[in-house]
DNA sequence: TAGATTGTTAATCGATTAACAATC
DNA sequence: TAGATTGTTAATCGATTAACAATC
């Protein structure tokens, strides 16, 4: 395992640790314990205890041995390392069904996301309300993502318009694209984008489904 | 790696190269041309030709020297692997943003997936279109699960009902859950839960950003 | 034929698991 | 103290990569 010298004391993780990473702080932020051990995130999760440890171990944490890991110090340490305990102001790119869906969506605040504006070229759209927001005109991107230091765009546009969309964005100063469209996007190297592809899933579960007939 | 005997000469997959035959499949969809090279997919989606040769050496199915892969041929088998070929009726259990999204979307019917119904026990919903199917409910769904055989069904419900939602689903009958709620769900053994949890994907671009700062 | 591309085997790398030591 | 749980090291397992053979 590669150490990645930082000027904080942070430490490269395995890609699936920091999947499963990921996991355990969704399932701590249900939690109403004080404490939890390993055995019953492994439980919960369908994982071996001794994963769940060693996952933990790559963290700046250490846990209660007979008492198991303190939640809050744990949710802690995980909001830091995901960048939860800053917030960032994010916007909607194109207000269809999946766009206003995430525009609408509660839970994001909790992870330190601020969806501040969502946009659309559609003129019937441009002037109506998504929660408290009014869908703006993509004339508006560059004004908005400069006016509230935007770094991230949720792309929500059909595939045919995506790459145009993000060359848009990555021209307004956007640095990370999450990506709702099928569609592959070709962006300038230091610009990230991340896949969010919903069918996905689904062919998972056909997969599954299909072999244990 | 171990072989799945099964009448027919399916071969078990690595988990690795199974997502990433996911990839393949949706990458193929966008193409037009007629072949493509193990060099081409993988400078599209950022890994190695090797590994896409490896993958596909998984799949029964060999590709011309000097040529590449017949794209046509390829997607059959690949979408044999997932059950494409096979339509499955699918059911929305909650109209909310992201159910009616769900609902609405048009991407599914490519990869197998009828969207039947939508559900919602709110009586201001119930009765309302979302597209052209109208919200039904929750005392409908053991009826229409047996009369469209409907094996999946999508979960868009708060993470407060989810669980209960979930035990409502299994009772009726239901073989697999695509779980959108941000909840961990307890299922009977034989039912497949997939969790959809949309807040993963923001989670890993937020750890980027903030690493790379 | 020469060259480009696929296919496969062996070597390497990295992640998981097992065993057990440390600790409260 | 005994017992339960965490933490860590070493062994195993599995996936990726490298090298090269096969093929059109």
């Amino acid at each position: 395992m590669s150490e990645c010298s930082n000027n904080k004391k942070t430490l490269m993780f395995p890609k699936p640790t920091l999947e499963r990473l990921k996991l355990y702080l969704a399932l701590l932020l249900q939690e109403e314990k004080e404490y939890i051990s390993s055995d019953e995130i492994a439980k919960k999760l369908k994982i071996t205890p001794e994963q769940v440890r060693k996952d933990i171990s790559y963290l700046n944490f250490v846990g209660k041995p007979k008492v198991g890991y303190h939640i809050p110090s744990l949710l802690n340490e995980l909001n830091e390392l995901f960048g939860v305990d800053v917030t960032d102001n994010v916007i909607v790119v194109g207000a269809g069904g999946l766009g206003t869906a995430i525009a609408k969506y509660k839970g994001f605040k909790r992870i330190g996301i601020d969806i501040v504006a969502i946009f659309d070229n559609d003129e019937d759209k441009i002037g109506t309300f998504v929660s408290e927001l009014v869908v703006l005109p993509l004339s508006e991107l560059q004004r908005v993502i400069k006016r509230f230091k935007v770094k991230i765009a949720a792309l929500c546009v059909p595939k045919e318009s995506a790459q145009e969309a993000a060359d848009l964005l990555v021209k307004s100063g956007i640095k990370a694209i999450w990506n709702f469209a099928p569609a592959i996007l070709h962006v300038p190297p230091g610009i990230l984008v991340e896949n969010e592809d919903i069918t996905r899933g689904i062919l998972s579960i056909k997969h599954m489904l299909e072999k244990n007939k």
